[in-house]
DNA sequence: CGCCGCTGTCAATGGCATTGACAGGCTCGT
DNA sequence: ACGAGCCTGTCAATGCCATTGACAGCGGCG
């Protein structure tokens, strides 16, 4: 198998008439797509294109279009775990709060390198054996600030998908038309402009920072984050007096 | 105009060659369709069949796709503002949590009702005038609760972005096939069962748990929700203090 | 040496949103 | 009451999409 791989490659270098495809090549040229300077669109005829083959090809290595996205998101998560590690010290550190918001915002920064894949995949499970290490780290990291084992893996999940969540939504937002956006956010940026402010004060006096928030969805996934974890401490705090 | 309406209306029920449509009678059709029961695809060719007309015609009363799903989005949310209004008393109550919490938990319900759109429009941005009041009310619970205004506002939109996100996220999963849905529960149950319980102790004891998650989005929602409101508080008790 | 399986190619299918040409009927101004 | 013109439904066609089945070359294995 290694060497018929190698051999491939090989071959595909050499510009021969039939293109060559590997899984990997295939994955490769996926993520290349997903990403905005690669056109932010997944298709099999675009894949095609990229790999100079015809789009059919693929099939012989995914059964079909889910399967892709979900490979596609394996690949996607590892690399946020490994971020998260890289920014990380070594074991698990008594800083719960560092540990989840670094692990939260490495995975989303992952995903949203490829908005068109988060779209498709974030609400999947991959279930891939590679996290399982993470998670359990993740869970130990909470359990040792204080909370019981089993609040610490609900919590882990809370977390997951509230991120997961609004990487998907962001996302969405992010790979539609700009004409839509600016329709959206110009639509947007009238209906604050003109409140009256006897009808609607504090909506009137806040209208600045929340236009600014709409560009935004960054901030407002860190806020939500801050929060959240501001009531994790809150719990942990409680379970300590228990 | 109302007279229009209401002929057209009466030329419908007579079973006459040419349909006819009204925004109200496509938004109402459009909505059967998103539903469960209606099916949950939302295309124009099931709209014209679910209307007795031809697809096409549709387009004489929205622009694109979009401005249907916009519009749908519309009645969707103020829907769910009406829920929430009936089940919480008359002004401005002193709970802010039970506020927050019914408000989050009916507009979710509302888009779950119609997981289709759920995921077709949770990322859009409506800035229909129908939700202002309501929007302005919430942020002065914050306020009266003891949040300065641009924070009471920031929490506003922090806490409607995260129940956006979950609800499309969840109605993401639910709209998908029987069988994918069902292969990827397979794959983490298997997963979840076979940790070795010396390399994943807290993972090996929490996996019932996480499992019965798995099913129940709902539940994990409640609990992103709740502690997100116990980080609020936190944030309230902060301000009282400073 | 010949068979078979792996993998790329090609043509076709069916679903989708959207468009433009057409046509009937209604309203409104005269 | 009549005709112009708009409102609105219909039809045919376009182009993108995922997916399938038939076919063909290449390479390895018996």
């Amino acid at each position: 198998m290694e060497a018929r791989v190698a051999e491939q490659a090989t071959a595909q270098q050499a510009n021969r008439r039939r293109a060559t495809l590997t899984r990997e090549s295939i994955l490769e040229a996926a993520l290349r797509l997903c990403s905005p300077e690669g056109g932010g669109q997944l298709t099999f005829s675009r894949l095609g294109k990229e790999l100079g083959a015809d789009p059919t090809a693929v099939y012989r290595h995914f059964r079909d279009k889910d399967e892709l996205v979900l490979a596609l998101a394996d690949v996607t998560i590892q690399e946020g775990i490994e971020l998260a590690r890289a920014k990380l010290p070594g074991g698990p550190s008594e800083d719960w709060r560092a540990w989840l918001t670094v692990t939260a915002e490495s995975v989303r920064a992952s995903y949203l390198a490829r908005p068109a894949l988060a779209v498709l995949a974030a609400a999947r499970t991959t279930a891939s054996p590679s996290e399982t290490g993470s998670v359990e780290l993740l869970i130990s990291v909470l359990h040792q600030a204080g909370l019981p084992p089993i609040e610490a893996a609900e919590c882990y999940r809370s977390l997951l998908d509230m991120t997961l969540a609004m990487t998907q939504y962001t996302a969405a937002f992010s790979s539609l038309d700009r004409s839509v956006q600016e329709k959206d956010e110009a639509a947007w940026a009238v209906k604050y402009g003109m409140l009256p402010e006897d009808e609607f004060p504090l909506l009137h006096q806040s209208a600045p920072r929340l236009t600014e928030l709409f560009r935004d969805d960054d901030q407002v996934f860190r806020m939500v984050l801050e929060t959240f974890l501001d009531g994790v401490a809150a719990r942990i705090a409680r379970a300590g007096n228990a």
